[in-house]
DNA sequence: TTCTCACATAAGTAAACGGTTATATAATAT
DNA sequence: ATATTATATAACCGTTTACTTATGTGAGAA
């Protein structure tokens, strides 16, 4: 009982289309703030805010390298929010439905 | 992307935990009203609120049966959302962490 | 008919949510 | 040292959420 209510708390986390993308995106490799807030059309502290709540509920990690802060996919993503994640279309397919080019890597 | 917010829409609807206890229990079998309200507990309104957001959504579907209505899972569940309902407790969990008896059927 | 039971709907409310702008912090560049 | 860039935090705000109580509706029983 406590379990399912846990459960459905890390759900609320995909339950914003913002956050999916993101974790949709993270899927498939590292991200960095300035890109996420280039890809997603909201604000940078709109999407510090979200990549925090993903961070305090174990879903995202962050590396700091210079500049810029890295999240990408926690390895303590359970199981029930991967096969959720398995659906999600790619990080190609979202970002040109965007019309953002995709870059391999880094904001420079 | 369209996609994504819808994935997220319908996603919003396991992320509070008295739902997502609804759907593990009709996972199993159909429930009527009085019985979810007997189980969960909040009120009869209450319980017909999350129903009413979960059929809109076509997860559920309800059966009038003589002064009862019953609720199933509907066969339309997305299968991003069937496999998150693959990784929640049964109904037999869920009755005995409440100490609920287990009822076959019927509310009679 | 009248009462009761099962359920739905309406209206109200406190709290949470998702965004914003303004500001702080910390690293790099000049 | 100063300016710029990347990010985080704070404060605010309108909307949505999840409940409540009160009331409506429709079926079966007396």
């Amino acid at each position: 009982m406590e379990q399912i209510y846990e459960m459905a708390d890390k759900l609320k986390l995909l339950s914003d289309g913002t956050r999916l993308t993101i974790l949709s995106l993270l899927r498939d490799r590292e991200f960095c703030v300035c890109e996420l807030v280039d890809i997603l059309e909201i604000s940078q502290p709109g999407v510090s805010q979200h990549l925090r709540k993903l961070k305090s509920q174990g879903l995202v990690k962050e590396d700091k390298r210079g500049q810029w802060v890295y999240y990408s996919l926690s390895v303590d993503v359970p199981p029930y929010i991967r096969s959720v994640l398995e659906y999600t279309p790619n990080s190609k397919t979202i970002l040109t439905a965007l019309n953002k080019k995709e870059i391999t890597s880094v904001c420079e």
